[in-house]
RNA sequence: GCCUGGGUAGCUCAGCCGGUAGAGCAGCGCACUCGUAAUGCGCAGGUCAGGGGUUCGAGUCCCCUCCCAGGCUCCA
């Protein structure tokens, strides 16, 4: 008779359970429903299996498929469940890794004689699925040597590969798949079904009835192993959840993200299309997201004025010497369009990039530590030559136009400049309704890097010190810097929990040297600026996706394109709606008439569906009583007989900047 | 750049085994004059992305190019 085993658990209470038993066992006599929901244990930190035995004096959690870890290991179990339904559906088939990863998990397979998935076959895929889950097959976990695990993987060099890497202890070994196995250890595999196992650290939930609320949704491309130069495998992405409510629920957030798609409101708002005769990743603006553009350059030049900013311009342009100089041509030449050769042999390329112009304008002439710092402010258009396979609507182009400004500056200044910046960036980020902020730091990247040790680390002090300076959460993006200096962007999660970079600031030591760039002192000598680059926006063309997907195209009242649509109950009525309408107009309100040439009913349709903030219709009652009926955009209910001055105030008050 | 899948009317999409193009919405015309999310009838609208090939015949099959989507790689 051996002692009973004792265990502690995540709140710090003891329970002595007979030796040998599992976790599944512990949560057991924690409670039917724990047992029931259970997917795995965390023992001493551990994620194992529930049906592996506990050690006497382990600390030991269960781990429910409600939780991160839980859903993971059920992601990963399903996973499993796919490679083995896609074995069953193509005998010879080989397949690599198979990670859960955020909302879901791939697989990526190899099909005999290169053939390939269609979404047909997804569906296929799926029904197998359902039925290796119907069979409540278990999982069961087997310790191999690396001989045996060869022999056993010999058809499926994927896995051979990982077998190797892992027992090389390659530090480069996949860890998603990876088996936890130092060099000459033991390697974990799992069986389900008759047919199929799979390499893998685990742990897996016990058997795969448990699976089931999972949806396979796209078929991809993807290099083994990350690298391009080795075969493109099949990839098979799919989302796995708890429960049939989570899982739905998350088919819902995907839809509503697809309905926010800012390339789809763009074509429904009529804001701005990207027509094939004129490129990819670049765009058009139509009249009404004109309006909107128009809008945002307006206030990012008041705002900046403001702020001590100088407005200045530059040309699209510019000879090749001017690009070798500040480093760009050997850095950024491939993210360049091509030159273009004139006057006898002179090289012109487009711009990536603002920078050196502004440069050029700071040293056109002698500046002065009085003059400091100079902030030079400018609506630049740049053009990168992205690859073609990277374009994306609006927030990945490759015309887009900066809101770029370049800080000129002494030390001593550098540190209240930035402070500046962000409290100037997180301002204007606000006055677009956005709310919800954090800061990422980007710290010096491994080996293109220009500059010395000593100046890198006095950047990244300072821009962190600005970060904490406004109080925002920093996280830290190590090696994410450019070339010529640290940054500090900030980070905007939208109303459907994405994250976006929007501001960036960064710091430059390099240029000011390359262009020799210098002020004089109080002292009567000759002194080197710092540099600092910096965009609220980022891109307007991007700044504008992203805020049409945060609104779901419901601009606020300030940037909508039209703010107020005027509807006359009837014919009779036109004149005094035109009235209505002129006097909104007058007032500056961006207002339009839609006379009476079809039901009332359809023209509030149609204005709500264009967002327009304010919808007034006027009829018998307003024309006697010089009033309006409003509908407020995301009002269900329609307020009567508003005095025209009482709404003309609120249209001010919310619409005009 | 790579992989896979796409491109049919302004938009969303149907079009079977190759037999000569269809719907809804939008547009235009006429009628309707209406107090809160689609009035009715009619008309027009197409180089089926572009080019080449196979075929008696191609939206449909094959090849090339362009563009789009989702991934992969990249993202100063």
């Amino acid at each position: 008779m051996s002692k009973p085993l004792t265990v502690t658990l995540p709140d710090g209470s003891r329970r002595s359970l007979p030796p040998g038993s599992s976790a599944m066992d512990l949560a057991a006599t924690l409670g039917r429903r724990l047992a029931a929901d259970a997917v795995a244990a965390a023992v001493d930190g551990q994620l194992v299996d529930l049906s592996r035995p506990l050690p006497d004096g382990a600390t030991v959690a269960i781990v429910t498929a409600d939780s991160d870890e839980g859903r993971a290991v059920l992601r990963h179990s399903t996973a499993h469940v796919l490679a083995q339904a896609v074995c069953a559906l193509w005998p010879g088939a080989r397949y690599a890794l198979g990670p859960a990863i955020a909302d879901g998990f791939y697989y990526d397979f190899e099909l005999p004689d290169g053939a390939r998935f269609s979404d047909d076959d997804l569906v296929r895929i799926e029904a197998e699925m359902r039925r290796i889950i119907a069979e409540d097959q278990p999982f069961t976990r087997e310790e191999l040597d690396p001989e045996q695990a060869r022999a056993l993987f010999a058809d499926q060099p994927y896995k051979r590969e990982v077998i190797d890497a892992v027992t090389a202890g390659d530090p480069s070994a996949p860890p998603e798949a990876a088996a936890d196995a130092q060099a000459g250890e033991r390697l974990s595999v799992y069986r389900n079904g008759s047919a199929f196992v799979d390499l893998c650290r685990g742990p897996h939930v016990p058997s795969t009835g448990r699976l089931g609320h999972f949806a396979l949704q796209r078929v991809a491309g993807a290099y083994w192993r990350g690298d391009e130069h080795r075969p493109q495998l099949q990839r098979v992405y799919g989302t796995a959840w708890e429960s049939a409510e989570a899982l739905q629920a998350h088919l819902d957030r995907l839809a509503e993200a697809e309905r926010r798609d800012h390339r789809r409101l763009g074509q429904e708002l009529d804001l701005f299309s990207f027509p094939a005769e004129v490129g990819p990743g670049l765009v058009l603006f139509h009249p009404r997201g004109g309006t909107v553009r128009r809008l945002m350059e307006e206030d990012a030049r008041r705002t900046h004025e403001r702020a001590g900013y100088h407005m200045v311009y530059s040309p699209h342009v510019t000879k090749q010497d001017l690009f070798a100089r500040s480093g760009h041509l050997e850095t950024f030449a491939e993210s360049m369009y091509p030159p273009m050769e004139l006057d006898e042999g002179q090289r012109y390329y487009l711009k990536p990039m603002n920078c050196p112009f502004h440069i050029l304008v700071y040293r056109s002439r002698q500046r002065s530590y009085r003059e400091l710092p100079l902030r030079l402010f400018e609506l630049g258009t740049v053009y990168r030559y992205e690859k073609s396979g990277v374009v994306h609507g609006l927030t990945r182009v490759r015309g887009m136009t900066q809101d770029d400004a370049h800080v000129f500056c002494t030390r001593e200044q550098m540190a209240g400049e930035l402070e500046g910046i962000l409290r100037l960036a997180l301002g204007t980020l606000r006055d677009y309704g956005l709310a919800d902020f954090y800061v990422e730091l980007s710290t010096r990247p491994e080996g293109k890097a220009l500059g010395t040790d000593q100046e890198w680390e006095e950047a990244t002090a300072a821009l962190a010190a600005a970060a904490s300076a406004v109080g925002l959460e920093t996280v830290l993006d190590e090696g994410g810097g450019a070339f010529y200096g640290p940054k500090v962007s900030v980070q905007v999660r939208d109303a459907i929990g994405r994250h976006w970079q929007v501001s960036t600031v960064q710091l430059d030591f390099q240029l000011p040297r390359r262009f020799e760039l210098e002020y004089v002192g109080p002292d009567n000598a000759r002194h080197r600026p710092v540099m600092i680059h910096r965009a609220l926006f980022g891109s307007v063309e991007r700044f504008l996706g992203i805020l049409l997907e945060h609104t779901a195209g419901h601009l606020p009242t300030w940037l909508a394109p039209v703010q107020a649509a005027v509807l006359p109950v009837r014919d009779d009525h036109q004149g005094y709606a035109e009235r209505v309408h002129s006097t909104l107009a007058g007032a500056g309100i961006r207002v339009e008439l839609d006379p009476a040439t079809e039901p009332l009913g359809a023209r509030i349709r149609r204005r709500r569906l264009e967002r327009v903030p304010y919808v007034l219709v006027v009829g018998q009652q307003d024309q006697e009583a010089g009033t309006v009926g409003v509908n407020r955009r995301g009002v269900e209910q329609p307020e009567r007989d508003v005095p025209l001055d009482r709404l003309l105030d609120e249209l001010v008050e919310e619409g005009l900047r």
